[in-house]
DNA sequence: AATTGTTATTCCATTATTTGGAACACAATT
DNA sequence: AATTGTGTTCCAAATAATGGAATAACAATT
């Protein structure tokens, strides 16, 4: 449907922001979005007092920033009060999956690690401290589909999370560490800077990032980094499963099909977008 | 996830607008989601100069506006001066999804709407002119996943799209169709508010939609409308399938069972959201 | 039915932001 | 070297957002 044209950098706007990097001024809008991304972040529907304890904006500003963002069909009002987010932002998304070419470019390639192990694969990028996954491959299409897609996970416990940070220049990967606000997920989940400072060493020496139980329990996965030549976007591939079916050695021997499918988008990335960076 | 509360009019606030309803002042915010929009509705990445053609900002606004999306991560600028939609909308897409109680409840209905007939089941609501896929199942999972959810289509050659309509009370009726700018699609597309009245009719008398090969050729589909009871949001259910494979005298014959269909999905609505409206 | 507490909405003078025309930079083309 | 097409920056004037306080709606309690 595209011009193949460069868009490598399809996600650079948001590699250190979050609160990650000191907030340029985007004025109305950037602080219109905020509050969407407050409803959008949060568990369920929120009630309008619910909002205002997360926002700093007065009363006022608060109504009329939210009645707005109703008004565009950001967010939806229940006759409860209670504010979710719109589907209009459906159709948007639905434009941001279909036309974003570094998704296009490496679906074969999920497809053809997913052939090589039988375990779901997962692509990623990172947005500020989270990653956000574009594109799963899996056998059993029980679990419904949208399951994952566009889902934002920490960076600090998930294989795609932590393959992306090792790839991310020193400077901007202390401003992502700085803002993340630790949570202990399971029994084996990096609560510390200097515990993910270390693995993250051991992943740029060994080139592979694993998730061992870190975020959900029985669920481990190797990941790789992928990044554009400016590592102006960074992101990661992963193949996830079961404990019980995948043994640290079975993972283990995943690593290199995991990093040479990562290779080899980074290679059609490279070929795509013009040969000079 | 969440509160199973009253979001019936989960998608209310986008009836008539569009080009439908006279636009209520959104201030700066609308004029940069209006920006987006014309982004988002575009088939490739579009420059600064085909952007600046569709809006009627004078340049430097416009430039700013861009600049103000980007850097929120709603639009993303490639090293060639192309926009194109940010990532950033999928994760608030898949909050959107996930937590849209009308698509929840729909949910088992289209399933077993689908295990009756075998063929693919489409979940839609209306938006101004055009209608937004919530959900789909399909027994072949080939296509890829996020084919059609979030997708926007016409209202006035899909079955989803004139079922709505037929919810719709006259005046936003008129209102609607009075906005649409018709395409042919193929031989069969109704390209006049006259025949699309006349098939409106028809469809309040029967209560079902249909599609014979008006939006793509080789398509069928019988479809029936949802609605709130206060009619302040709109949608349809289909059951769509090629024409080789469906004779006109078998879709007929799913017209009774997507109605039941529908009807279940309005009464769970009902019960789910308290009885009085 | 009246009272109290909670939550949501409206108002408008003040303040801050957006606006937009024109000038500037840059690259590709002739 | 000149021209055309594109993208970017600037800043005084115009406009829109702000926010504190008053009001309204609603729910719970007596």
């Amino acid at each position: 449907m595209d011009n193949p044209a460069d868009h490598e950098d399809e996600a650079r706007s948001g590699i250190g922001r979050g609160a990650a990097r000191g907030r340029a001024d985007t004025g109305t809008l950037g602080k219109a979005i905020a509050v969407l991304d407050i409803v959008a972040s949060a568990d369920g529907p929120m009630r309008f007092t619910d909002i205002l304890a997360l926002s700093d904006q007065p009363r006022g500003t608060l109504h009329r920033q939210l009645s707005n963002l109703v008004e565009e069909g950001l967010l939806s009002l229940g006759r409860d009060h209670s504010y979710s987010v719109g589907i209009r932002l459906l159709k948007f998304a639905a434009r941001a999956w279909a036309g974003n070419q570094f998704r296009v470019i490496a679906e074969p390639h999920l497809r053809n690690l997913h052939d090589l192990t039988g375990e779901t694969v997962h692509l990623g990028v990172l947005r500020g401290n989270e990653v956000i996954y574009l594109d799963k491959v899996e056998s059993r299409q029980a679990v419904r589909m949208y399951s994952q897609i566009g889902n934002a996970s920490p960076v600090y416990c998930t294989g795609v999370g932590k393959a992306g940070l090792s790839a991310l220049p020193d400077a901007e990967l202390e401003a992502v560490i700085a803002s993340i606000r630790f949570r202990r997920f399971t029994d084996s989940t990096l609560v510390t800077p200097e515990a993910l400072l270390r693995e993250i060493e051991e992943i740029r020496a060994s080139g592979n990032a694993y998730d061992r139980e870190e975020h959900e329990p029985g669920i481990r996965c190797v990941a790789a980094p992928i990044y554009s030549a400016d590592r102006s976007f960074v992101g990661g591939l992963s193949v996830t499963g079961p404990a019980y079916r995948i043994s640290p050695e079975l993972l283990e021997s995943w690593a290199v099909l995991v990093r040479n499918a990562a290779g080899a988008i980074m290679e059609d990335m490279g070929a795509r977008l013009g040969p000079r960076t």
